[in-house]
DNA sequence: CTGCATCCCGGGCGATACTG
DNA sequence: CAGTATCGCCCGGGATGCAG
């Protein structure tokens, strides 16, 4: 590693390299537009599948059958069935899925703590390169 | 990670709720498969653009592209251009860029320490679900 | 070596309609 | 309410070729 420079101190240096760790398969699971969504409402409390709906506007009935079936199959959620009518399903957080918000929160901490700055680099960028389709 | 009490009753509960705050942004971004592998790949010191593209095997040149041009756009890398024959392009974190990384760390430890459970919940999840056709 | 333009395909995802 | 099935569009992104 280069050293004579400044204090570079402690990189934290990715355990796994730039290869395929499991960062993929966690990646390809909170990387996820709805995912993320879904955990941060479940981190409230238990919710129906109605009400998980409401509570992320943009996302389709599709989607967000998708989404937690792939959040229970990864143990991260319980889908609990309560065989009445008008059908009810309950969705929870698991045990792994609640350490799982600790990171999200990680990553909301990190978004709020640079997204001005984030803002304003884009803001210089478009203005120093016009009409380049980058986004 | 600030005091995480013992578990259960305290949720970090991600303070801009389900809604879309700067987390979106951020997912957009480090939630980009080559965008971190980019990121964890410059951590380790200044890359040019043929050195990055070996050291992430599955990239083509057309998403390294794309991927050092918006990760310089918000500002988490510097593109340094060397007038000389033949060119030389050099990609290096910035200050932000590197606290990133420890983020990128969080979720590398997140990843190993639960892959395993992940996995396992995989399998069962996919014997009891045959054919399911969820991934 | 670095980078842009073009072509083109697969699949992700939304919209819609139907069942229990 | 909860979930499945089907259709169709759009675009992410790989492959290739060309330029500086």
């Amino acid at each position: 590693m280069s050293a004579g420079h400044t204090a570079v101190t402690t990189e934290p240096v990715v355990t796994c390299g730039g290869e395929d760790c499991g960062i993929r398969g966690v990646l390809d699971r909170i990387g996820d537009k709805w995912s993320v969504l879904v955990v941060v409402e479940l981190a409230q409390g238990v919710r129906r599948f109605r009400q998980l709906q409401r509570a992320i506007p943009g996302i389709s009935q599709r989607m967000l059958t998708l989404t937690v079936r792939r959040l229970e199959r990864d143990g991260l959620i319980t889908r609990t069935v309560h065989p009445m009518v008008p059908p009810q399903v309950d969705y929870e957080l698991t045990a792994m899925g609640h350490s799982l918000t600790y990171l999200v929160k990680a990553l909301a901490d990190w978004s709020a703590e640079h997204q001005d700055a984030i803002a304003r680099a884009r803001e210089r960028w478009d203005e120093a390169n016009p009409g380049s389709g980058i986004h």
